[in-house]
DNA sequence: AAGCATACCTACCGTTTGGTATGTATAAAT
DNA sequence: ATTTATACATACCAAACGGTAGGTATGCTT
């Protein structure tokens, strides 16, 4: 009945895949670990094996999706020396990779439904993570200077205002039931909001 | 042992009161009855004297408290014939009673932790109805038309935009640890993002 | 070929869960 | 004054919970 490596590295997938479904459905609390292994079609022994307890569970689920949304918008920086316009690229890139990953998705529903669950730190540590890899006061400070945007608003409100405009859009996209298409509204708004000219943009 | 009518109101609303403290730190799953009852220094026989089951409580905690507040929100209602500064007048109350009240707050983190919880419609009913006591696609549609609004954006997009603006500020102010004036920033941000002459506003 | 580590399954455990049946003291109705 | 409905407290229940101990079959190493 012992399984290879492979087979083993496949049921530790089918697992994390089953725990994100419900865990996603039914939030933290009412996921049992029974309802995972039901439709993991395993046992209590192998999700024991795999993982030590329902807490690292969750914790190795969350971590590894939400970092691997990371590093991949990452890798789709290009340069532009234009803040501005630099920071519409990485929204864009984004949104994008949400839009076309329905894993990315549910992993993000999970997101917002448990985002205040104090029982750990990983969100809070992600969400310093996804900040920390644009930095948006020094971005909205130079286009204040350059003049791009009127100092209306301050940097940071500008950055909580960016932030919002995100959080927002992608959530209304996540649970509208008529489909709106996630990239071209985020950017719609984000020109808008920011008052970028739609024509400068094909320079 | 029996006691008056009063004393019993007493309790029921000691049991409510608990009751909201603890799903809303806890959420609705996290949250157990006995929990409930412990916080409120009476036990299940009283609960469920007045509750037929958790559900129950829960559906008529949230229910009574959000019809509060849309009736409140209502209530400071004034007349204004332009559109755009009516909703911002709603706005500014709207976000004022949450400011100044702490059960509103704690209600409201609730709302956001489980607004998907699909056991009861409450909250969509709650939505709707919010949504219902102002016509925001009406009021864009006319800012438009007088061209107090460009028409960069459509009638339905700024109701997403306004909705986005509302939700997320509240949900920034509920969450965060350095305190900033609620109404204020709503108000600066929705004059921003509506490009409203502040000057305009003492006629 | 032997032996060990792996990858589980089965059966079970103590605890907690939402909920209930029963008892009881007393305010309120008659 | 007696009855009745009320407003609970107490003790309990079956089910579900997260987790574990012990077994077992087999891949992998030596």
């Amino acid at each position: 009945m012992r399984k290879t490596k492979s087979d083993a590295e496949a049921t530790k997938l089918k697992i994390l895949e089953s725990a994100l479904d419900i865990f996603s459905d039914k939030g933290y609390d009412g996921t049992s670990i029974s309802d995972i292994c039901k439709k993991a079609q395993i046992t209590k022994g192998a999700l024991y094996w795999h993982f030590e307890s329902k807490q690292a569970l969750y914790t190795y689920l969350i971590k590894s999706i939400f970092d691997e949304i990371i590093e991949r918008s990452h890798e789709l920086d290009s340069y532009e020396d234009q803040p501005l316009i630099a920071l519409r690229n990485f929204t864009k890139n984004f949104l994008n990779e949400i839009a076309e990953n329905e894993t990315y998705q549910t992993a993000l529903k999970l997101f917002v439904r448990e985002f205040k669950l104090d029982t750990s730190d990983i969100f809070s540590d992600l969400i310093e993570d996804l900040q920390k890899s644009f930095d948006l006061a020094y971005i909205f400070e130079q286009s204040i200077k350059s003049k791009n945007l009127t100092d209306i608003l301050t940097a940071e409100e500008y950055s909580t205002l960016y932030n919002s405009l995100l959080d927002n859009c992608i959530i209304n996209w996540l649970w509208s039931t008529e489909d709106f298409d996630l990239v071209e509204r985020g950017i719609k708004n984000f020109n808008y909001i920011f008052r970028l000219d739609l024509n400068k943009e094909k320079k």
